[in-house]
DNA sequence: CCTTATAGCTTGCATAATGCAAGTAACTAG
DNA sequence: CTAGTTACTTGCATTATGCAAGCTATAAGG
């Protein structure tokens, strides 16, 4: 009970966060699920492009750190709808420090907020899923 | 006017945010610098014991993202006091909500907030620098 | 039946970041 | 003159990131 030496870090509360979300990809998977979007394609459709690689290993960790759960809505071949959990809703703060600090202090940068928000009418709200030759015509 | 590109990956404010700041080091360091430090061997004294290598990188890059300034206090040889700019103190708000986030949600988490504070009781308050082989006595 | 297409991943590398250990420069104390 | 200290730099091994491609299961078109 007092062997335990559970921090990788420090018992800070930053270290520990950062040492689960502390990396380019995890807080925008977060941001793109806060966003409603839940499927494989959709977060791999978002504007930053993650690699696919990187997406699914991150679905990986934040599912394992309590953050997302991914619940099947198909099988053969079973397909998962990732959604936060109330620990990764919770981030949400974080994400709106990050979006004051940025706007503020990064020129040109903006709120992707991507909802269909009103009657259809939101860019590339239809838009097909981007292939990775995107061959037109 | 209309050709520019500044964006690695996209305008969003949070994956901007993050190209400067998402690592796990970085906000270590402005945590630091916000709790009162100033000095190369006081920053790579805290408790996570950041390789100095990275901090020399991430001084250079946060003075580079206008985030730090390293004035010098002495020349011969001449050595930085760092502190932070306005960008970089208006970083103090995204900690807080790391703090609150991994206070609530990852247990035996807690701020550390070593300042000098009260009287002179706080753990390790005067303690001295740890060199790289803590000769005990 | 056979080709295309699509969603959702996995695999193979090449490159970049991280981390440990040690080395160096310019002092200060003894 | 030797040892210690601060503030870094350098070397190298390990790990993470990123691009491109492959793979599986299903569906649609001809």
């Amino acid at each position: 009970m007092s062997t335990a030496k559970p921090f990788a870090r420090s018992a800070c509360a930053v270290a520990n966060s950062l040492d689960i979300v502390g990396d380019k990809w995890s807080l925008l998977v977060v941001r793109d699920l806060l966003h409603g979007k839940s499927t494989y394609g959709e977060l791999a459709d978002s504007p930053e492009h993650i690699p696919t690689n990187i997406l699914a290993e991150r679905l990986r960790r934040l599912e394992a750190a309590g953050i997302i759960t991914g619940t099947p809505y198909q099988k053969r071949p079973v397909r998962y709808a990732y959604a936060l959990t109330p620990k990764g809703k919770a981030l949400g703060d974080v994400l709106l420090a990050f979006v004051r600090w940025g706007r503020q202090h990064i020129p040109g940068t903006m709120v992707m907020d991507q909802r269909p928000a009103n009657g259809g009418s939101a860019a590339k709200a239809t838009a097909t899923r981007r292939t990775r030759k995107a061959r037109a015509k």
